[in-house]
DNA sequence: TTTT
DNA sequence: TTTT
């Protein structure tokens, strides 16, 4: 069962995060990053391929990023893969792959650096509800 | 722009890798890996969360990949996210995010390492059309 | 003051795990990784290239290491870049750069996965006194 | 033979790097990153442990670094551990452990990334005849 | 000192 | 020897 589910990004925040609770108070923070990277395309000319990726936090850390990312800040985020189920307003299924972050430093500067070292009784993401509409 | 995005994932396949070809003859892989972790549930038991991940493989680590890997293989697979748009049949935009694959290990006793060191004139992504129906 | 300091190992047990006790009962897990890459010699010959790495683990993931870990046995491991100062017989500064591992996981087959989640009131480094012999 | 030897960091240059050139004119970048972290001390109080790296470029990457870093600059740093052997004024054996950079990305603002794309006929650390004195 |  |  050996089994490993790690992502890292160095990138810029899209739009500020957006936090929300859960009825137990849990903050939840939610915001994109874009990564670019240079690739030479079939004219030979080089060109800047952006990816977008969903980044959510839970907790304490999503509190932090409430407090001081905004549009545009650079960070470095490691966490892991989750792919969440939910369904359009025709019923169909739909899925969505986010980031769930685990370590954030915030880069240019400024910031000092966050992890989630849980709090004894924190809760857990069994404690919050999934969307049922897609934030993206 | 300092950017990085980057995913290591440790798991075993869940199915024999599928191979396909570019008009120019470029070998693409797909397959999906499953990792897990045990979490506690509301009711403090044990549970095994499972999260699938798409992969995809070009060139010669996707030649390596269908000659050697086979579902229930333990891999580990380093490569970067990115999310690829397509239309369902009833024309709506929809997402899907893959995990291109750079360096992959077989894991699990025999075999050895592969990475994707490009040969001169290699085909490159561009050279290869996107899918227009989703695999997964 | 962002700031990483990370390593990750895939590779084989040198030797099996040379576990010792702190004054206070913490266990200290000691043991060499092997990692090899095949590289071109000067005569453009393939040469394996084979480097090892000294592994320091503490506490309970020490205790697990003791248990299922012996030569040969292949691992991920991942953990931080420790340098620790030492005298030699003729009282000169000498320096040892560790890995101390964060996590395990056993791979070839067999076995599960292993991470530091510290009990409350576990033992930190701090509670370690250092070594004044090199072990390795 | 799976293998897998990896280091990132993000820290802080310590000083200017220092460029030499091999015989055969490859460029070797050699400097020190700090990275620090906060752990709390016997006496419950907060102190930061600062961790120095010897970090050691080729070709490209140290060019690079030669033009753009400088003491005090951020980096995102990804390498392989090498332990080098070397001989002290006794004749002794010593060994120092560096990290071989792959990867480099200035944080903190105005600069881009650079990686260690391998031009075709690009001098391998085969040319690059050891050292026969520490530089750290 | 490992492993294929 | 860095940085906040």
């Amino acid at each position: 069962m050996a089994s490993l589910n790690r992502v890292e990004l160095i990138g810029n925040l899209g739009r500020d995060p957006e936090i929300r609770y859960t009825p137990g108070g849990t903050a939840i923070a939610s915001f994109s990053i874009a990564t670019s990277e240079k690739v030479k395309n079939k004219s030979g000319e080089w060109e800047t391929r952006t990816e977008w990726h969903n980044i959510v936090l839970y907790a304490r850390l999503a509190e932090v990023a409430g407090e001081y990312l905004s549009k545009g800040k650079s960070v470095y985020l490691d966490g892991k893969l989750k792919t969440r189920k939910w369904q359009d307003r025709d019923g169909k299924d739909r899925y969505t792959t986010e980031i769930v972050g685990d370590k954030l430093l915030m880069l240019g500067g400024k910031t000092g650096s966050i992890s989630d070292e849980q709090p004894v009784n924190s809760p857990t993401n069994e404690d919050i509800p999934p969307d049922d509409t897609d934030p993206f």
